[in-house]
DNA sequence: AGCACGCCGACT
DNA sequence: GTCGGCGTGCTC
């Protein structure tokens, strides 16, 4: 009977592939192993097993694989079911999952490879240029890979030029695959056994008289072996004896001592564990009590505690409960490079228990986070990491963390798999029964709404940390203050005198301005014309620093004109402002501070964040100007005010979670202020003081503006009283995309009657060239979710069908957010 | 998604 | 006349 496995390809194909195997794989291979297979004419890839059977494929011959690529698997089996619920619930295939699961160095893609063809005589005479420069390079390397011949003959299309040089027998190619992942050797060196006898050891030690540094470093070996009984590394060894590598390698040489490699990983927290856990006060200590309790009964509990409360050293809490039981944990953050200073305290706690896993590490540091979570390490017990951690391979999983989960980047928007690694962590941990805490000040109204049905427990903290008072804050309305001409620039009298006396005191300030840049138009005095980006519907945004006007969504940057574009004349003002606008302001009014400012501009590189937060906290920065990043778990000891430079932009959003999320923004940037004994003060201008949000903010009323909220969406049928999906088309033709939408909203509206909006132009139709046009489907909380997809999925299937709209990309969005 | 195949415009 | 642009269809 002949064997066949199914795989999954690193490919966005709704498809089982199966290959044909022999007895003796099919006796070694076990689902998430990794095979290399030819997939198409050429490629070959890494594919995972997910099943091995005696079915063969009726309508078509399977192909053979080429090889088996792991001794063991790589992917465990409650990932690959994990894999399957999220292909299922955010409507992608599993190739995407794996392809956003695996570390890089785990997804092998055939790379081709050209050789010179030594049985042919070649006529130089035939060859064209290029061609020629080819095979000349081929002269001196026996082999080419494909972006080096894009160098040689400087193009980027080099498959017809190969391709005539096949023909004519000039080369040859294969396609290789690689394993990416290389092992991290480190160089150690022990006597040779020769010497292992004392009188050998002697005879040598004396006829080494005339090699003084030698013998220095041969002592010196037997000093740190003797200390440690650890293997001694070369370096180590080096740097003790105080000689060179040139002396270890003579030694070497004459094989007195022997070298040796030993794996190690790359990454090693070298600190030490020294902070002991901090004494919870009373009400961290009711709410651990509660969480515990909760824990009982329910998987998922919601940890709901002002800024500043405290929150993390309950994690800690619990983290060391789970560790104790020899249980994993995994702690989710929203961004981890905005985190240093949280991921800084927590390794102080648990030292080298701590691994930080994110996209920022190497392919190969990425690889060994993975094996020791699989194999269970001591350094793996605790993972911090970004929504990308959720993908990780545990095997006894006892905790989950997820903090600050009312944040929307926790919900992967592109590419697929979009999902939500909050709600996945919870199908996550429910596979290990292990627990789930959800920790915020500002909860998704979601989450709140489950905790108040009794889905989730609810704990609340409603104290600071060492009874700070919660700041004060005041809506400062700047319509009056226009008319009064009370304003400086954007500044109103109330925030320049809270700044001014802030700095007076020697305290910081924080400004909150949700939008970079100078100013988001220019435009002309004379004709109204403003600069508008060739590939996107939107203003270019003048930026000062280069003096540039860029396009925020696709990159096209030009200089800044000197006159208007349309009638020349050179009149042109800037209209609405930015980070880069408030911090010139700032460097005129208060020319002896220091202002920084922190957005995406200024944070570029791997330390960017980490060099402006160290200088604010190290008080070089009196005034930090800066975007929404400002908001994030940052803690700043001497910041008396926060100021929200515009509060109007931010409601004023198109969209249904608009509300909530300006009041967690403001609430969290608000957070940022007094958190020691001095209570602090926020500044929130706005031209509109009433809004209720706002007055919800001013008086830290989350509950009130939940329950408003909450009653809006049932009203008008959102989450979480409906569930949403949304389908996008994208098309460079603008025909083709409204045709195409409309089809399709036909079809599904024939299904789901009023519950199908749109389809709708977003606010900016075209990005990068490309038209979209969405379409919302609601869901109501007794129609079947499974079904539903069912049926989007056979839709989406008729539609593609369709020639006319070939080309028109669908993106389907569940739980988009 | 890749990649090959196949059909039309703009250049040596 | 060729080169190379992109639309179309397939991948076990």
């Amino acid at each position: 009977m002949p064997y066949f496995i199914d795989v999954i390809l690193p490919v966005p194909l709704d498809k089982e592939f199966t290959y044909s195997i022999n007895k003796n794989e099919a006796a070694f291979l076990k689902p998430g192993m990794r095979v290399a297979v030819q997939f198409g004419k050429t490629k070959v890839y890494a594919a995972l097993v997910s099943k091995i059977h005696q079915n063969p494929p009726q309508i078509y011959e399977a192909k053979e694989i080429e090889h088996i690529l792991d001794e063991s698997p790589i992917v465990t089996d409650s990932q690959l079911e994990l894999w399957s619920w999220i292909a299922q619930y955010y409507m992608c295939t599993r190739g995407e999952v794996m392809r956003a699961a695996l570390p890089s160095a785990f997804l092998l893609e055939s790379e081709t490879i050209i050789f010179k063809n030594e049985q042919t005589k070649v006529n130089e005479s035939v060859l064209k240029d290029d061609e020629f420069m080819i095979y000349e390079a081929l002269q001196h390397q026996s082999l080419l890979r494909i972006q080096e011949v894009m160098n040689i003959v400087s193009k980027k299309n080099v498959l017809p030029v190969i391709k005539r040089l096949l023909e004519k027998d000039v080369i040859t190619v294969q396609e290789e695959i690689y394993e990416q992942y290389k092992p991290k050797l480190v160089r150690y060196v022990k006597l040779h056994s020769n010497y292992s006898e004392e009188g050998a050891l002697r005879l040598l030690l004396d006829s080494m008289t005339r090699a003084p540094k030698q013998r220095e470093a041969l002592m010196q070996l037997f000093m740190l072996q003797a200390n440690s009984n650890k293997p001694v590394k070369v370096e180590e060894l080096v740097k003790k004896s105080n000689s060179s590598s040139a002396v270890i390698r003579t030694l070497i040489d004459k094989n007195i001592l022997l070298e040796y490699n030993l794996q190690t990983d790359r990454v090693q927290y070298e600190g030490e564990q020294k902070v002991e856990t901090k004494e919870l006060n009373t009400y961290q200590n009711k709410a651990l009590d509660e969480i515990n309790d909760s824990f009982l009964e329910k998987e998922v509990c919601l940890l709901h505690g002002v800024t500043s409360s405290g929150k993390t050293e309950i994690y800690v809490q619990l983290i060391e409960k789970t560790i104790q039981e020899e249980k994993q944990v995994l702690y989710l953050l929203p961004e981890i490079a905005l985190t240093t200073q949280l991921i800084a305290r927590l390794q102080e706690y648990f030292g080298e228990k701590l691994t930080v896993y994110h996209s920022k590490y190497s392919v190969n540091e990425r690889v060994e986070a993975w094996n020791n979570v699989k194999n269970k390490k001591n350094k793996a017990q605790i993972i911090i990491g970004a929504r990308s951690a959720i993908f990780l391979p545990f095997v006894d999983l006892g905790l989950v963390i997820v903090d600050e989960e009312h944040e929307s980047t926790f919900k992967q928007y592109d590419p697929a798999p979009r999902y939500h690694a909050r709600d996945t962590a919870i199908v996550l941990a429910k596979m290990f029964s292990a627990k789930v805490l959800l920790g915020s000040a500002t909860p998704a109204l979601e989450t709140y709404y489950n905790a108040k049905s009794e889905k989730y427990g609810l704990v609340e903290l409603t104290r600071r940390f060492g009874n700070v008072l919660m700041p004060e804050i005041n809506l400062v309305d700047i319509k009056t203050k226009y008319k009064k001409r009370e304003m400086t620039g954007h500044f109103s009298d109330t925030l320049l005198e809270g700044i001014q006396h802030a700095l007076k005191e020697g305290e910081q300030v924080i400004l909150f301005q949700n939008r970079r840049g100078y100013s988001p138009v220019v435009e002309c005095n004379t004709c109204g014309h403003s600069p508008q980006c060739p590939n996107c519907d939107v203003s270019l945004t003048f930026h000062s620093h280069r003096n540039q006007l860029r396009c925020h969504y696709c990159g096209y940057t030009i200089a800044m004109l000197q006159q208007c574009m349309a009638c020349g004349s050179s009149e042109l003002s800037t209209k609405g402002f930015g980070t880069e606008q408030i911090e010139k302001e700032l460097e005129e009014l208060f020319p002896e501070h220091t202002i920084g400012r922190m957005d995406q501009d200024t944070t570029r590189g791997k330390h960017g964040y980490e060099r402006i937060i160290n200088r604010f906290e190290n008080g070089e920065i009196d005034i930090l100007v800066g975007t929404q990043m400002l908001s994030k778990g940052l803690d700043f000891r001497n910041v008396s005010l926060v100021g929200i430079m515009n509060a109007d932009n931010l409601l004023n959003f198109p969209d249904f979670r608009a509300h909530e999320r300006s009041f967690q923004l403001m609430q969290q940037v608000s957070g940022r202020a007094g958190r020691t004994q001095k209570r602090g003060k926020v500044l929130i201008q706005t031209y509109n003081p009433f809004h209720q949000i706002l007055q919800q903010v001013s008086v830290n009323d989350y509950l009130g503006m939940y329950k408003d909220q909450i009653e809006e969406r049932h009203q008008y049928k959102y989450p979480p009283f409906f569930r949403i999906v949304k389908i996008t088309g994208k098309h460079k033709d603008y025909n083709k995309v409204n045709d195409a939408m409309n089809w399709l909203v036909k079809s599904l509206r024939n299904v789901f009657a009023e519950n199908v909006l749109g389809p709708e132009f977003p606010p900016i139709s075209r990005i990068r060239n490309q038209y979209h046009k969405n379409i919302l489907i609601k869901i109501p909380q007794k129609q079947s979710l499974a079904k539903t997809k069912e049926v989007i999925k056979r839709i989406h299937n008729s539609f593609k069908s369709i020639k006319e709209f070939s080309g028109v990309r669908i993106i389907i969005n569940v739980d988009n957010y």
